[in-house]
DNA sequence: CGCTCGATATTCT
DNA sequence: GAATATCGAGCGA
């Protein structure tokens, strides 16, 4: 259909970060008998490699939890954390590296709004999908969906184009103890749906 | 506003 | 046992 093709999630996982900006998150979900689809502009992203990053789940290598980040690319990886909360990554490396993926923090919320304001018991627009946590709950993303192929038309969760925005703003990454001053996070600057990250630990960087 | 801290399950040491 | 790719309530200014 209009997805991103394979080929896209074939390359430096720090590229395909940067890139994914300004594309759309689609999420497909039942509600009783019909469907409902779901969308938002992706404003933030990270990118996470393997062994040359010790702040990637992949860097000490395969494991049940992280082996989507080792397998095919365009793929969800769909992890839980700090026992409450889903993050969604998609996979991205190029072929001369064994793993990788790309966060996806934020996006601005376009199709099926009162959904996930629904889902998230809020209704403040730039507080419903502005960071990784409140972005699956928003989508309704679980385990179940590790693993969905973002780049089929047909799945529950996909990355169709958009149209990428000028101006994107590389910074350090946000929440990780390890690795901290590589500038692996990319944000549409101008997009007021970034997440409220912690500026203290924020390096601006314009690329 | 901004900062600190607790929740809470899975993974890692 | 400790750490965690987070969030939101509660506090003080």
């Amino acid at each position: 259909m209009n997805c991103l093709p394979r080929e896209f999630y074939a390359r430096t996982t720090s590229e395909v970060a940067r890139d994914l900006i300004g594309h759309t998150l689609v999420r497909s979900i039942e509600i009783g008998r019909s469907r409902r689809r779901l969308s938002g502009t992706i404003v933030e992203t990270e990118a996470y490699g393997q062994s040359d990053d010790r702040a990637s789940h992949a860097f000490r290598g395969q494991s049940i939890r992280n082996s989507v980040m080792f397998g095919e690319v365009g793929r969800a990886y769909v992890y839980f954390t700090y026992g409450t909360h889903f993050c969604l990554n998609v996979s991205a490396r190029n072929d001369r590296t064994e793993a990788g993926a790309v966060l996806i923090r934020s996006i601005k919320p376009i199709e099926g709004i009162e959904v996930m304001q629904a889902l998230r018991v809020k209704d403040d627009l730039l507080d419903l999908t502005s960071g990784p946590g409140k972005l699956a709950s928003a989508l309704k993303i679980t385990l179940k969906d590790n693993g969905l192929d973002m780049t089929s038309g047909s799945s529950p969760l996909m990355i169709e184009k958009g149209s990428h925005p000028c101006k994107i703003t590389a910074t350090a990454r946000v929440g990780i103890t390890k690795e901290t001053t590589r500038a692996w996070r990319f944000i549409d600057a101008s997009s007021p749906f970034v997440s409220k990250a912690r500026l203290s630990l924020v390096r601006i960087r314009t690329k």
